[in-house]
RNA sequence: GGGUAGGUAGCGAAGCGGUCAAACGCAGCAGACUGUAAAUCUGUCGACAUAUGUCUUCGGAGGUUCGAAUCCUUCCCUACCCA
């Protein structure tokens, strides 16, 4: 599939841009350069830890990265780390996370890819699972491999470094973490490694690695981390702060409403494609509209995981919803064999409330409506009438309930 | 192997024989407000209950006491120092 590439200029204006770093500009260079001569796509590499299959925004921007050099004609290697996820990720430090089995491991790196797809070019990427060398290790070679590098260098690694200075324990298992990483890419003898800031480490033992190993050092692509909807802290999951792709369109689009207006550009330039009009016009427009501009950058981006209507869908929900707090329109008919039922027990059924205790309060503090009336009482026993009433609990919990029709 | 400091609710962190379901902060949930699911303010925040009551929780297991997160024994785990 060799073809005429653009020029070396024109890729490495896509490569670099939005990267926080590029280890090194002139490398890259060199390598694209030469795959323009002899015809041959580079080779990109990029890691999945399949022990998080729930890919989210963050994940987007490093693999919107690698659909760049995909459409460039270069060749895109995402990577399960299969074999990685099987020890178990160590930087839990109360509770270690459950080891993955070579099942789990792989059903979650199927999942991975499934979501990436929402970005790549499916057709065009070529899956590996580490496990398929890593696994062949002995352990004779393991002790060659980590005879490369020094617990001095590691402890350089920040993460560490600031766990060891706060008396936090590592263990020797996660030093073998950057290496396992490394050998991938000694595997693959891909020229080029993408990662987020994080990965910088990471991928530069990679680099080491090849080296030594008598192969050509990868270039190094460094992404910004994508910060999350609340801003400060990185987006991740467990923090509560991430949109996932796999989040539906209503929920995705309100969470993207939620950002601070800071963050606007920012998520502007990481989040969507490159605009023919450049993103330069950007900072105008959040100047002279931010709520307009920030709904149209959630409505581009939910479209981009599903599509132009079900982003315009999703913003007719929470005008509705949110903004004009009333109840959906298309809300289901749930039906009770009841014709009364204490009002703890239905927002219960409900799954509205996680316990009777919460139940209560969520009613006490006002949270409870049916229909336009307020309910009050803890004790109150609420009856079905003829027709389905819709049960509001708290900002955005609607149900609407019925009892159900005796059949004759 | 020896020594020291620790292991408390989702997280962080007080408490060190009764008034502890356990201060405080964060997260969560709710109310108000808002262009917003943001920010801010207020309330709430183990479970159950016919709600001034009961049950389970303070690393695990035993024990002492009328009574233990708090004392003792033992085990497990973490960090640091010494070997």
């Amino acid at each position: 599939m060799s073809m005429n590439f653009p020029s070396v200029k024109e890729q490495l204006d896509i490569m670099v841009n939005n990267a926080v770093e590029v280890l090194s500009v002139d490398e890259l260079e060199k390598k694209v350069a030469r795959s323009i001569k002899t015809g041959k796509p580079m080779r990109i590499k990029l890691g999945a830890d399949p022990s998080r299959p729930d890919l989210h925004l963050g994940h987007s921007v490093v693999l919107r990265k690698l659909r760049e050099f995909q459409d460039l004609g270069h060749e895109a290697i995402l990577i399960i780390g299969d074999f990685t996820a099987m020890i178990g990720d160590p930087s839990g430090k109360s509770k270690t996370r459950p080891q993955l089995t070579a099942e789990e491991a792989k059903e979650n790196g199927r999942s991975y890819f499934e979501q990436a797809s929402k970005i790549l070019d499916a057709e065009r990427t070529t899956i590996c699972y580490n496990a398929d060398w890593l696994g062949r290790m002995s352990f004779a070679d393991v002790i060659r491999l980590s005879s490369h590098y020094t617990v001095a260098r590691m402890l350089e690694r920040d993460d560490f470094e600031k766990r060891y200075r706060s008396n936090e324990p590592i263990s020797i298992h996660e030093f073998l973490y950057p290496l396992a990483q490394g050998m991938d890419s000694v595997h693959l003898k891909n020229d080029v490694e993408l990662g987020g800031t994080d990965q910088k480490f990471n991928l530069l033992v990679g680099r080491d690695l090849q080296r030594e190993y008598g192969i050509e050092p990868q270039a190094c692509i460094t992404m910004p981390l994508l910060v999350g909807t609340g801003g400060g802290d990185k987006m991740s999951k467990s923090l509560g702060n991430a949109i996932c792709f796999n989040d539906p369109p209503e929920e995705m689009y309100g969470r993207m409403l939620s950002i601070p207006d800071t963050l606007i550009e920012t998520y502007w330039r990481l989040l969507l494609p490159q605009h023919a009009d450049g993103a330069e016009g950007i900072v105008a427009r959040i100047a002279a509209d931010p709520r307009e501009t920030k709904r149209t950058l959630a409505r581009e981006v939910v479209a981009q995981y599903y599509t132009a209507d079900a982003a315009a869908k999703a913003q007719e929900h929470f005008d509705r919803v949110i903004v004009q707090k009333q109840a959906p329109e298309d809300l289901p008919t749930i039906e009770f064999d009841a014709t009364s039922m204490p009002v703890v027990d239905l927002l219960m059924e409900l799954g509205a409330a996680p316990s009777k205790t919460e139940a209560r309060r969520m009613i006490q503090q006002g949270a409870v409506q049916a229909g336009d009336e307020k309910l009050t009482d803890i004790a109150a026993l609420f009856e079905f009438g003829d027709s389905p009433v819709v049960i509001k609990a708290g900002k955005r919990k609607f149900f609407k309930v019925a009892a159900r029709k005796k059949a004759f």
